[in-house]
DNA sequence: CTATAAAGTTAGATTAGTCTAACAAATTTT
DNA sequence: AAAATTTGTTAGACTAATCTAACTTTATAG
């Protein structure tokens, strides 16, 4: 296993969470490769029996490749957390070095995160880290512009965070965790207002609350 | 720079501390290939500018690739020490997990570490951490088999370590900054007899004693 | 339902790092 | 000094990951 087929099986993991069908153009652009390259890799990965592939048609993860992936994701998002807990790196910062430092094979050195870090189930993002097994456990959260006025809610996690996004949200204090209540939403561009540890109260874009999620509390 | 690379760099470099002359076939071993393999790379090292080699000639460093080498053994040692102090792993086990940790490229990473550790001068066998421009201030000890009878020293450093030798320390509970004076020394097979933090005299053949590193005190 | 566009495939080349086999040069032994 | 050994070199091949160019299949848009 390659730090490179390591990367391809990540990618096809995350397109998987995302739509059913998954094609050699997709993952292409993802990975930033020619399709040329896109093909003989897939081929390569069935060998290796991790995908299901015949031409022309959708790309599939195996079982066996699923776990692969979940495996290298509970590296990154260890090593995600470790990052931020011991090492005093902020959200925004973490997933680039997590990049790297998930390619490690010394299982050791993971383990002994884990264990420092109390078995945390979730990274700074609030995504599930699988467990050991390749096992993941997520909670469903619901997008905080899905929620109605006056209800008050707890920030659990992030459906994607740039570091755009991360940056925004320090700016405006909100961390997970950050309890905030609906104040008003705005029908015609469907922002909203909320309140939370601060004495304004702030104005979120859609954009923004479709990608908080959140649980009521 | 590619990781292989980076290793070629680091075995020349410490063959280059030992002795003057280094062959080809040495680095061949060192490195775990065949001579073609050496003969090639060192050509390509050669190209980048690392080294000097002119057919059936000793290789040579050139300032570059000592400066080169010496970031990637900063890496190392920096990550060893973060290993022992931040992660609770021993002395004999760090060597290994950053083998694998020094390749990453993500600078940040040990700038943290150098930062959180406080700007560490010596790894946990003692051997000294390059600065950030590869220069290496080496502190001058001696071996503790030179040291005369009733002297009092301080183990400050090891000759080489491998995890035999820290293993064999850890059970006689010698470490770096172990206080000793010089019991007796026995000509016959040059062993010697030391006391410190323990009730009991220690025997320790010259063997050991010629790995031992230390400085009056 | 054909024509164009998009997606996918094949062929062939390149680079890095490795190997074995065969040979050549240098060194050591007798 | 000749023979034997060690060391180094060359040639040629292989795998992984990538590319471009040319072609084919599938999907889309009139």
């Amino acid at each position: 296993m390659t730090h490179t087929k390591e990367n391809y099986l990540k990618a096809i993991y995350h397109l998987d969470q995302n739509q059913e069908k998954i094609s050699l153009s997709e993952l292409g652009k993802k990975m930033e490769v020619s399709m040329p390259t896109v093909n003989s890799m897939v081929k390569s990965l069935q060998e290796k029996d991790w995908v299901i592939y015949q031409k022309y048609q959708p790309l599939q993860l195996t079982t066996k490749g699923k776990q692969k992936a979940a495996l290298i994701i509970r590296k990154h998002r260890l090593t995600e957390m470790f990052l931020a807990q011991y090492m005093g790196f902020g959200w925004e910062e973490v997933h680039e070095i997590a990049e790297e430092i998930e390619h490690l094979q010394v299982d050791k050195f993971f383990d002994r995160m884990d264990e420092l870090l109390g078995y945390p189930a979730v990274d700074p993002h609030g995504s599930p880290i699988p467990d050991k097994e390749g096992v993941v456990v997520a909670k469903s959260y619901v997008p905080l512009s899905e929620i109605e006025v006056g209800v008050q809610v707890r920030i659990c996690s992030l459906v994607k965070s740039s570091k755009e996004l991360l940056l925004y949200l320090n700016r405006k204090e909100i961390a997970l965790g950050t309890e905030l209540k609906i104040e008003k939403k705005e029908p015609f561009d469907k922002s909203i207002l909320v309140r939370y540890q601060r004495p304004d109260k702030v104005m979120l874009s859609h954009e923004v609350a479709q990608l908080l999620l959140v649980e009521l509390c």
